[in-house]
DNA sequence: ATCCTCTAGTGAAACGATACACTGAATGAA
DNA sequence: TTCATTCAGTGTATCGTTTCACTAGAGGAT
C-alpha cells in the first residue's frame, strides 16, 4: 500500500505540505498552485489512499455514524435506510449499519461494535421492543449524538423522529367513511407498541367525530406471541364468525392487511367488492399485491433523511464543542388509495 | 475516552502487559494469574475499549470486510446478507456493507470507501448490471479475496457462489407436469442476466425430455426496459390475448409472478383454479401472497453464508500469505410448493 | 543597513495501540 | 559458586496520518 510519505518522497515535498494539499483544507491555502498540481498528479499516479485508520486516530474525528437497525430483512428498516444514505452522501458522513436480528441481547454488543469504531453519532430504527433506553443513555453520558427513528423517549434526552400515527388512521377511516362504509372491522396492534394505541385513537376520535359507531364485537387485537401474519389470518377468520356482514376492514400494518385479504379471499370474499381492506405503513410490496393495498404510507425514506439531517447537525454541534438540543420531527402519512377499497355495496 | 494507557497506569502494569492481557492472545501466557484478573478489573471498572483505529493501524489487520450489494431494499440482497452476518458473528469479523441503490456509477466509489477502510476481503452482491469486472479484478491484483454471490464471472480469478438455475425450473416443470398442466404459458427474464438464460434452458431441457411441446406464442420475455412488475403484468395479458387457454404459467421470478397473478385475477380468472402460477426466488412476501406463491427457493441465506465462509478462507490464507485459490460453489435450489398450483383441469 | 511582514513550506510530536527485543530476579543443574 | 534457563514483565520503535510551531528567503518600509 502507498503512504504519504511515498507521495512524499517522489514528489520531492515534505509529508506535510503532501497532506495540506490533499486535503484541501485551510492550510492548503498557503502552498502555491504548481505545487499544488504536482503534489495530486504524483498522488494518482501512485494511487495513492489514505489509510483512513491513522487519520481518524490522528485527527480525532471518524466521519461515521452508527445506525442500528432492528432487522434488516424487514422493508420498514430498508426504506428507512435509504433515506439516511440518500441525506447522508452529501455530508461526507459514512454510516456503519449493525443488524440486531430481531434480537435484543444484540444492543450491547452492536453498541459496543460502534463505540469501538467510535462512530460520532448513532440512528437507531426502533422496534421498542429492543430499544433499551439505558443504552441509549449511555451516548448521552458520553455526549454522543443520538436520534431514534419510529419512537419518541419521553424520558431520555434523545432526538427523535416519528409519524403521527393518529393523523393516519383518520385519514383511512376518513377514506372508507366516505365510501360509505359503516360496519367495519378492526384489528387492532399489540399492545407492547405505543403505535397500536395511537393509531387505534386517530381512529376512535374520527369515529366520534362523525358518530359512527365502532361494535365491539368487530375489534380484534394482534397479541404478538406468534407470527404476525399467522395472527392476521385468524383474527380476520374470528372475525368473519362473530359478524359476517362487515364491509370493510382496517388493519394495523400492511402485513395484517394481507393477512386478512387472504382469509377473506380463501372464505370466498372478495376485496374490495365484498370487503375493503386498508392498511398501515406501504411497504414497497403492498403495491404489488393482489390487490394492491389502499394504506397509510409512512414517509420512511423522508424519516430517515430527517433523521440524518437531526444527527448531522448534532454532530457538527459536538464537533465544535457546542451542545445540540435534542430536537424532535413529526412527519405526517399520508393515505395512498389502490385496489384494495372501494364504495360499500348499497345494502 | 479511556485509552489503554490509563488502564496501565491505574493498574500499575506497562502497557505492553496490559495489551498482552487483553487480548489473550499466545503473549498473555507468560503473565501470572494474578496480574490478568487485575488488568482485568481496572480495565473493566474504567470502561475501557480499545480503539479499533488505533489497533488496526498497528496491526495492520483490519477484521473487516466489504459488502457490496446492489440495492439494500431488495429482499433478494438482504437475505443473503442475513446469511452472511450469521456466519461472519462467530469468526470476529466485520462486515462493512455499501449499497449501489442499483446505480452502476457507484461501484467505483464504493471501492474506495472499502479500500480507505482497508478491509481484507470483498463480497459482492451481483446484479449483473452492476458488477464491473475491470473493479473486481483490481482486488484480485492487489490480492485482497473477493467472491461474488449470484455470477460466476468466467475470465475473472475470482470466487463465486451461484444457485443452479437450471436445476431450479426443471423441478418448476416437473411440479407442473405432475398435476397435469400440458399448455403452459411462460415469461422470461431479460436478455441481460445469465440466469434468464440458464433457467430457460432447465426448462426446455425437461420439457424435452418427457416430450412436451412448448407453443412458442406462450413464450414471452421481459425486456427490462420498464419496471419487471408493470411488464409482467402486461405480458401475461398478452398471453390472455394470444391463447386465452393455457392451464399454468412459468414466471421468470417473484415479482413476475405476483404481477402475473394479479393480471389474471384482474382478468376473472382465479389462482390456481383456472390458472396456476409459479415463480422463482421465494422472497420472503411471497408466502404471504394472495395466493400463497409456489416457487423455486433460492436458499438464499445458505448463498450468503458459503460466500461468507469462502471468503473466510481466503482471509485467512492472505494473513499467513499464503495464496487462496478461487472457489466456487453451486447451491441447488429446492421448490416449495404453496397455493398458487393445483391440478390442471380435466378438460 | 535594519527591521518587519509575508510567502511557501518544513520538522517533530502526537494519536492509541501492537511487536519485538530485552531485562532483573528466581530457579535449577553442574 | 557459577552459568544457563525460565518467569514475568518492560521499554521503545512503529503503524500513517494530522497538527502546530517554526523557518529560510524574498520583498518592502524606514
Amino acid at each position: 500500500m502507498v503512504t504519504i510519505r511515498d507521495v512524499a518522497g517522489e514528489s520531492g515535498f515534505s509529508v506535510t505540505t503532501v497532506s495540506m494539499v490533499l486535503n484541501e483544507g485551510p492550510g492548503s491555502a498557503r502552498i502555491s498552485a504548481r505545487t499544488r498540481a504536482r503534489v495530486w498528479r504524483v498522488a494518482r499516479r501512485l494511487g495513492y489512499r489514505p489509510n483512513l485508520y491513522a487519520r481518524s486516530l490522528r485527527s480525532r474525528r471518524s466521519h461515521t455514524l452508527g445506525v442500528i437497525v432492528f432487522d434488516l430483512t424487514d422493508p420498514y428498516c430498508t426504506q428507512i435506510l435509504r433515506g439516511i444514505q440518500n441525506h447522508l452522501r452529501a455530508s461526507g458522513l459514512f454510516p456503519i449499519v449493525t443488524d440486531l436480528q430481531d434480537d435484543g441481547s444484540q444492543f450491547q454488543p452492536c453498541l459496543d461494535m460502534l463505540l469501538g469504531r467510535r462512530v460520532e453519532g448513532i440512528i437507531a430504527i426502533a422496534n421498542p421492543l429492543y430499544l433499551d433506553r439505558k443504552l441509549l443513555t449511555e451516548f448521552s453520558e458520553r455526549s454522543i449524538p443520538a436520534v431514534v427513528i419510529g419512537r419518541k423517549l419521553a424520558d431520555v434526552p434523545v432526538s427523535s423522529v416519528v409519524v403521527d400515527n393518529a393523523a393516519g388512521t383518520r385519514q383511512a377511516m376518513q377514506h372508507l367513511y366516505g365510501l360509505g362504509h359503516s360496519r367495519i372491522a378492526f384489528i387492532k396492534g399489540p399492545k407492547i407498541l405505543v403505535d397500536s394505541l395511537q393509531r387505534w385513537q386517530g381512529l376512535e376520535s374520527f369515529a366520534e367525530e362523525v358518530g359512527l359507531e365502532l361494535d365491539p364485537k368487530l375489534i380484534l387485537e394482534i397479541n404478538g406471541r406468534n407470527s404476525t401474519y399467522a395472527e392476521g389470518y385468524e383474527l380476520t377468520e374470528e372475525l368473519m364468525r362473530r359478524r359476517p356482514d362487515f364491509t370493510a376492514l382496517v388493519a394495523f400494518d400492511d402485513l395484517t392487511a394481507c393477512a386478512a385479504i387472504r382469509a377473506l379471499t380463501k372464505a370466498g370474499r372478495r376485496v374490495p367488492k365484498d370487503c375493503s381492506v386498508v392498511g398501515f405503513d406501504d411497504v414497497p410490496s403492498s403495491a404489488f399485491y393482489n390487490p394492491p393495498l389502499t394504506t397509510v404510507q409512512q414517509q420512511l425514506e423522508m424519516q430517515g433523511s430527517l433523521g440524518a439531517e437531526i444527527i448531522e447537525d448534532l454532530m457538527k454541534a459536538a464537533a465544535e464543542k457546542r451542545v445540540g438540543q435534542p430536537k424532535h420531527r413529526t412527519v405526517s402519512p399520508k393515505l395512498v388509495v389502490r385496489e384494495s377499497t372501494c364504495p360499500a355495496m348499497s345494502s
